[in-house]
DNA sequence: GGTATTTTGAGGTACGCAACTCATTTTGAG
DNA sequence: CTCAAAATGAGTTGCGTACCTCAAAATACC
């Protein structure tokens, strides 16, 4: 009836007598320190092994003394998804404060890579682990992997370096995300055929060169009568995104979706907006005229277009979970405890209206 | 450049000092023990806030001693998203024992009011806390409150007791779902017109009443066009289930939607596959004549009906996030730190083949 | 005023581990 | 066998809090 999911409590002092050796001893081996014979630290070993011991969490914490330190370098400039995961590293303060962890936001400019990796550079030894919204160049990979070596912990977060060292990536897999975009327009769209367009930021930066590669997968496998037109790249701007897609709905009247990989989310509904209107000018447009749009990210914008109706669906990777899941994997590695995969990965949300967190 | 977002670490010392009191006071304050004047209370709380300290938790769960023990109540029988929950509870062992923390699974018989209501009542005084997977009647109601009352925290799982005293509730807002599940079908729809068809386990069920109603309230006012036939009740049944939706099937020949409100996938599956066999056996249709299937809870099976095109998508709640986040609440509970509200609550997932977990 | 009662201070112990010192034993090389 | 080096034992201290006891001081009551 009751079943049990945990062990007696064990120590330290009885795994010594276990393995019939001194508290001092376990000590060495726990810590890799020095000075135990082999076969010595193979009995211990199998000592805490044969107990499944547990060092209690809070002795140690308490035992070492000094905070920890993390740091988390993150874009400067006004990055609405950004200033999400500091507002909820900002709501963590109590919990952080309560186990005597100190976390540094570092800002930089992410999109110079000597910028980005001279700041990772200047953080080193100086802190127990690194959060880092990284950039995959080569100098980035050469910072991340000397801060490795220095012995500090390093988290990837939302974009990846998977040539580094990194001890863990906290983010979604963008390829799958864009295929995510690609089904929800394709299905959305329905019987109703006609041209799709995507809206990007640059096909230079890794994520949305992923995403647009998964979307592009899945339409060409799936959805192959609907024509994918070419990328446009917006720049992450508001204005410049606007003007560009303005252009491309004038000239094809039969575009009915869209796909907008980065930001610049308010140009493009702005855009869609003005054709919409005139489209009603025309004729009586009902949902069916209406393009299919489809983006990233719940903000306080694409919230209000969801609501609306303007935006069909959201594609979301939940800046609070990765604030946290950041954390919570920096804190297991400096303390040497096992990450609960499952718990840190941080998954491709589809956010429609009725949805809405 | 870098700003910290936690402050120096203070002591229970320090507080004295700050307050003017003893260490003895402090402590008295601090954990609500009498003989202290209302005055000096005053005094003693003003110097923790005015420094915002956080008592060192490692320290704290380090002195106390003894071992928290937290019970699961879930259903007994084979139901697979419980088993999932098992499962990751299971996952958690060393992060448990790692803190000290005893978790035992009482299985019940959760149909039955009365059979549930004896279990909690036998966990009274034992628990430091209670996570229980609840029916909403008076018998459970009172035996919930009871517990409260003894001093243990109370988590419901999954479904709700609203009216009890318990402090949290870790599970969806059924309603939402149901409502996305709603707009889902109608979108995927798309133009086609006819009708809708729901299958449930039973309407006197809290969950399935809640998101038949959401469903309901977006097709009534968002897709007025397509007509919702009674709900078909399959008690969560394979056999039942597919009865009844293949008697449905064969009598209305336009229907285009299909919602399965609770388990009895399986049967629900093997009807509408028969359905399609049989219209391609008439004519040649394609995915425009397929009937839309959303359903709850990504399981082995529902995995494969998503991934071979029979399920378009699934309404679920990630049960490894129910499971840690109920131990999490439980443990935050017992210890008086706030709860990270957006940590803690579950959202609800769209599932469709290209972000199958 | 004196007594009972309440409030406060002072101090100790324990929790389990990290990190360290120093003495002692064991081992291996010559 | 001798001696240095390596391995191990034994012990201490401190982390910040919970929880407890006992005495002293302050206050309330008659």
């Amino acid at each position: 009836m009751a079943e049990t999911l945990t062990s007696t409590a064990l120590t330290l002092k009885d795994i010594a007598r276990e393995a019939g050796v001194s508290l001092a001893t376990v000590d060495r081996v726990l810590h890799n320190r020095p000075g135990v014979r082999p076969d010595t630290v193979r009995r211990v070993k199998a000592a805490i092994e044969r107990n499944s011991f547990q060092p209690h969490v809070a002795a140690a914490e308490l035992a070492r003394g000094r905070a920890r330190r993390f740091a988390f370098v993150m874009p400067s400039g006004p990055n609405p998804f950004m200033q999400q995961i500091e507002a909820y590293l900002g709501e963590m303060s109590a919990w952080l404060s309560a186990r005597r962890l100190n976390v540094e936001m570092v800002a930089t400019d992410v999109f110079d890579p000597s910028a980005l990796a001279a700041s990772l550079e200047a953080l080193s030894g100086d802190y127990d682990g690194v959060a880092v919204v990284a950039l995959d160049h080569p100098g980035v990979r050469a910072a991340i992997n000397d801060l490795v070596d220095a012995g500090t912990k390093v988290v990837t977060l939302v974009s990846d370096v998977p040539s580094s060292r990194r001890h863990h990536y906290v983010g979604i897999d963008n390829i799958a995300a864009g295929r995510t975009a690609g089904a929800l327009v394709g299905r959305l769209v329905g019987q109703r055929s006609g041209k799709v367009a995507i809206v990007a930021g640059s096909q230079g930066l890794r994520d949305h060169a992923e995403r647009i590669f998964g979307f592009n997968q899945v339409m060409a496998t799936e959805f192959p009568d609907l024509g994918v037109l070419p990328v446009l790249e917006g720049r992450d701007e508001d204005d410049r995104s606007e003007q560009l897609l303005a252009r491309l709905l004038d000239r094809h009247a039969d575009i009915v979706g869209l796909y907008n990989v980065g930001a610049g989310t308010q140009g493009v509904a702005k855009a869609l907006n003005d054709k919409a209107l005139n489209d009603k000018a025309l004729s009586e447009a009902g949902r069916d005229k209406q393009v299919v749009f489809v983006g990233h990210d719940v903000t306080a914008l694409t919230r209000r277009l969801l609501l609306q109706g303007v935006m069909d669906a959201a594609i979301s990777q939940n800046p609070g979970h990765e604030a946290r899941a950041a954390v919570r994997v920096l804190l297991a590695l400096a303390r040497g405890e096992p990450i609960l995969r499952e718990q840190e990965k941080i998954r491709i949300d589809i956010v429609m209206r009725d949805n809405l967190p």
